[in-house]
RNA sequence: GGCGGCAUAGCCAAGCGGCUAAGGCGGAGGUCUGCAAAACCUCUAUUCCCCAGUUCGAAUCUGGGUGCCGCCUCCA
């Protein structure tokens, strides 16, 4: 199953119908981190995003190639290691395994290679020496920049003018720099640094070339997926596209500019300098990890995303029930395909409900990467199945019941991994909030209060609920008896 | 100042020229229940920030406003 994919690039501004460099293969670079803290969820979006697109194109038949580096030679890792009193690199390395393991608990699912400037500088100084030859760079006091004026394309991805850039810019006037907007490829040490030799002298390689450099290593000279957050495509994606192009000679580096949206929080952007960023760890500690690709996937991947408490709290019920009907549904009937439910006599009402929902999963999917809308075919499903579940259902029912499985579980688990089989809301949750004895209590009384209710003796069995409630304790009397939970 | 993006029901959120404006939350009514809760069923925008225009036809295109957000300095 090939569909036509479109998918919004930013270089053209416009849906452009996705056509692979190669037939049946995609490549995919994607901007990582520069791993001088904890991970937040401004980081946790893209990672979830961008792995839910390649789970899609490969299920929709591509063999996919996915990059996505770690910037570990860095000004702020050298800052924050200095902090520290430790080594920058040893400090880069310890935040990229903490980022591994933070994306690993989400269900991301690792990159096919995870290239690092530090172990790039060869590549890189190669680079570099072949922007000079070109006539693209001048090294300057030990530095090297690229210079701007040379790249007759510059400002194409971000749309802007050079002049324009040059009235607005904000840039410290570097003294080794010919002009304004010239930016660097290679830093010359300062004293304390960490440093490599280079023909310019010893230094370390300036934060744009390192994505070019090992793109370009990895995946060739015009590859065909390139992302990152809104954030980076001014400068460094532009600055990309400069050394690229003018380094290789071939236009376009990259063939599909996907950014996506940032996360704000109080409808301010989270980011590490602001100070309002709330860490995946942090975020994990409360929520499941299914959850929060749900939240993330609940929103087009190119608008902004709130990530506040509130709005959290009631998408979850949404994500609860989906979740609770999905988990009823792999207790019912194992799972079948189509085919095999029908020869099993299963309604070809509910077959057909089954095919349409992965026909709109997909069709949302391949129109730009629509999460939301291959969400909602999901929630169409399960109001079909629903009504089914409440009944003990015949051979021909629990047929069916296995293929909506079996669709929920390609899509819904494996595509966009929101569905999960773990326990809920396990009778008895503690939430951490207490130990043993206090649930033996609860069961206790909840016991005597339920040979209150075989009494008949109502009003005291509304009592201990109603007591219970107040000290936040939940009680649900279902056909195989009381459960409780502590409130949320 | 320049460049992008966004504005759709009480809230979140799809929709990108034409079937009844997805879906979720919430709300209302109902089934079930000793009563609740949970679960399930039904209903819940004659209308898409404002004003002009293009078109047989616009939430969707064009022009002009208004309001938010982002980028132009490190940032996913």
């Amino acid at each position: 199953m090939q569909p036509e994919i479109y998918l919004y690039n930013t270089l053209t501004r416009r849906k452009e119908r996705f056509e692979p460099r190669r037939p049946g293969e995609v490549s995919i670079y994607v901007c990582g981190v520069t791993p001088y803290d904890d991970a937040h969820i401004g980081h946790a979006r893209p990672a979830v995003f961008f792995d839910v697109v390649r789970k899609f194109l490969r299920a929709a038949g591509y063999r996919v190639t996915f990059v996505q580096n770690f910037t570990d030679v860095d000004d702020k890792i050298i800052a924050r290691a200095r902090e520290r009193g430790m080594d920058p690199l040893e400090l880069a390395r310890r935040y990229s395994q903490s980022y591994l393991e933070d994306m690993d608990r989400l269900g991301v699912e690792r990159a096919d290679i995870y290239p690092r400037v530090s172990e790039h500088i060869d590549d890189i100084i190669r680079m570099i020496q072949g922007l000079i030859e070109k006539g693209a760079a001048y090294a300057s006091e030990g530095s090297v920049f690229f210079s701007v004026e040379s790249f007759p394309g510059y400002g194409k991805l971000s749309n802007q003018r050079v002049d324009e850039l040059v009235a607005g810019a904000r840039v410290e006037v570097d003294p080794g720099k010919r002009a304004h907007l010239d930016f660097a490829l290679w830093k010359a040490a300062k004293p304390g640094e960490p440093a490599w030799d280079s023909p310019w002298g010893p230094g370390r390689p300036g934060w744009h070339i390192e994505c070019s450099a090992m793109s370009l290593k990895y995946l060739g000279n015009s590859f065909d997926i390139h992302g990152g957050g809104l954030d980076l495509v001014f400068p460094h994606h532009e600055n990309e596209i400069a050394q690229s192009e003018a380094y290789t000679g071939e236009a376009p580096f990259v063939r599909y500019w996907l950014h996506n949206g940032l996360v704000t929080l109080g409808d301010e952007k989270m980011s590490k300098s602001l100070g309002n960023f709330v860490t995946v760890q942090e975020v994990l500690k409360e929520h499941h990890p299914a959850f929060v690709r749900y939240a993330v996937l609940q929103h087009h991947y190119r608008s902004p995303m709130e990530f506040g408490g509130e709005q959290l709290e009631t998408m979850k019920r949404g994500w609860l029930r989906l979740n609770r009907t999905y988990q009823q549904l792999a207790g019912a009937a194992p799972a079948a395909g189509v085919d095999e439910a029908r020869k099993a006599g299963a309604p070809e009402e509910l077959l057909h409900a089954v095919q349409r929902t992965r026909e709109r999963f997909f069709a949302a999917m391949a129109d730009d990467f629509n999460t939301a809308a291959a969400l909602a075919s999901l929630f169409e499903l399960l109001r079909e199945v629903r009504p089914l579940l409440g009944q003990s259902p015949d051979d021909g029912a629990k047929a069916a019941l296995g293929a909506a499985r079996a669709v929920l579980e390609e899509l819904g688990a494996g595509i966009l991994g929101v569905l999960t089989l773990d326990p809920l809301d396990p009778a008895g949750d503690t939430g951490g909030r207490s130990d043993e004895l206090v649930r033996e209590l609860v069961n206790l009384i909840v016991e005597i209060r339920s040979e209150a209710r075989a009494a008949r003796d109502f009003a005291r069995a509304d009592r201990i609920r109603d007591a219970l409630q107040r000290l936040g304790i939940v009680l649900e009397d279902r056909p195989d008896g009381t459960r409780w939970s502590f409130k949320e």
